[in-house]
DNA sequence: GCGAATGAAAC
DNA sequence: GTTTCATTCGC
C-alpha cells in the first residue's frame, strides 16, 4: 500500500482506501460484544455502528449474537425517540408492552404499544426508506461519542436520577481511564463510521455556522475563560450552511 | 438552547 | 488558537 496518503478526502478517497465492509462488522463486533453479559437478550446497537454496515455486517452480527443467545434474533429499529437498534430475539421485544411496527419494504420498528403512536410511528417508519425531504446529514461520532453512547445506559441505571450532565463527567473519566488499546478501537469504530458516511454522502461535508445562525448564545474563551456575548450585528448575518 | 464530557474539522 | 457540533435529555 501506499504511504503517503495523508489528505483523505471524500474526493480522493479511492475504492482501495475504504475500510472492507468485512472490518467494519468485525470492529462493530469486538464493540458490540463487550456490553454482552449472561443475561444480555437484546443487544442496543448506536444508529451510526448500524448505518455503516452492509447487509452481509448486519447478518454477521446478527450471527454472533444469534449464537450467543441460542435463539433466531432480527434487528428492530427504537422507536421511542433514539437513534438505536436494537437486536434480540422477537419474543424479548414484546414484553413488557411493547410491540414491533413492521410496514412493508421497510425495517421493523420497535416502540410502546398504543393506537395513536403506532400510527405516527408507521409513517415514521416510511421516512426512514423514503425520505420525502433530504435531511441534514449527521456529524459522525468520534471515538468518545460512541465510547458515552453504549454506556449511557449502564450509567444511568447504577444511578437513578443522574443527569446527563453528570453522566458525562462520569464517563469523560472512564475514557481518560481507558487503556490505549480500548480507546484505539473506539477510534477506529468511528473512522469506519466517517469513511462509510463519506460513501453513502459523497458531497457531505462538515460546515459549522458562524455565530449560530438560529439563537444568540454565550462563548467562552478557553483562555480567560470570560464569557463574550455576540456583536449584535452576527444574528443579522444570512448564512449559507445549509 | 444550554450544559457536561472529548475530539474532528473548519475558521 | 478558537468555535461548532456530534451524543443525551432535564431544565
Amino acid at each position: 500500500m501506499n504511504h503517503q496518503a495523508a489528505v483523505v478526502t471524500p474526493g480522493t478517497l479511492g475504492p482501495q482506501d475504504q475500510p472492507s465492509k468485512e472490518a467494519i462488522a468485525s470492529s462493530a463486533w469486538v464493540l458490540l460484544e463487550s456490553q454482552i453479559t449472561p443475561f444480555t437478550d437484546v443487544m442496543a446497537i448506536p444508529g451510526a455502528i448500524y448505518r455503516a454496515l452492509d447487509a452481509g455486517g448486519k447478518k454477521f452480527i446478527a450471527r454472533n449474537f444469534m449464537t450467543h443467545l441460542g435463539k433466531n434474533v432480527l434487528y428492530c429499529r427504537d422507536g421511542t425517540g433514539y437513534d438505536r437498534y436494537f437486536l434480540g430475539n422477537a419474543r424479548s421485544f414484546l414484553r413488557g408492552g411493547g410491540t414491533i411496527v413492521s410496514v412493508q419494504g421497510t425495517e421493523p420498528f420497535w416502540m410502546i404499544r398504543s393506537t395513536t403512536t403506532i400510527l405516527q410511528a408507521a409513517a415514521a417508519n416510511l421516512g426512514v426508506t423514503v425520505p420525502p425531504k433530504e435531511k441534514k446529514v449527521p456529524r459522525p461520532p468520534n471515538a468518545y461519542i460512541l465510547y458515552r453512547t453504549e454506556r449511557q445506559n449502564v450509567v444511568r441505571d447504577a444511578h437513578p436520577g443522574i443527569t446527563n450532565n453528570e453522566i458525562s463527567q462520569v464517563l469523560g473519566a472512564a475514557w481518560n481511564a481507558e487503556s490505549r488499546e480500548v480507546r484505539q478501537q473506539y477510534k477506529e469504530m468511528s473512522e469506519k463510521i466517517k469513511q462509510a458516511l463519506y460513501e453513502q454522502h459523497p458531497d457531505y461535508q462538515y460546515r459549522p455556522r458562524k455565530a449560530s445562525q438560529k439563537k444568540r448564545r454565550a462563548r467562552r474563551t478557553a483562555s480567560t475563560n470570560e464569557v463574550i456575548e455576540h456583536d449584535s450585528d452576527e444574528l443579522a448575518k444570512p448564512s449559507f450552511a445549509d
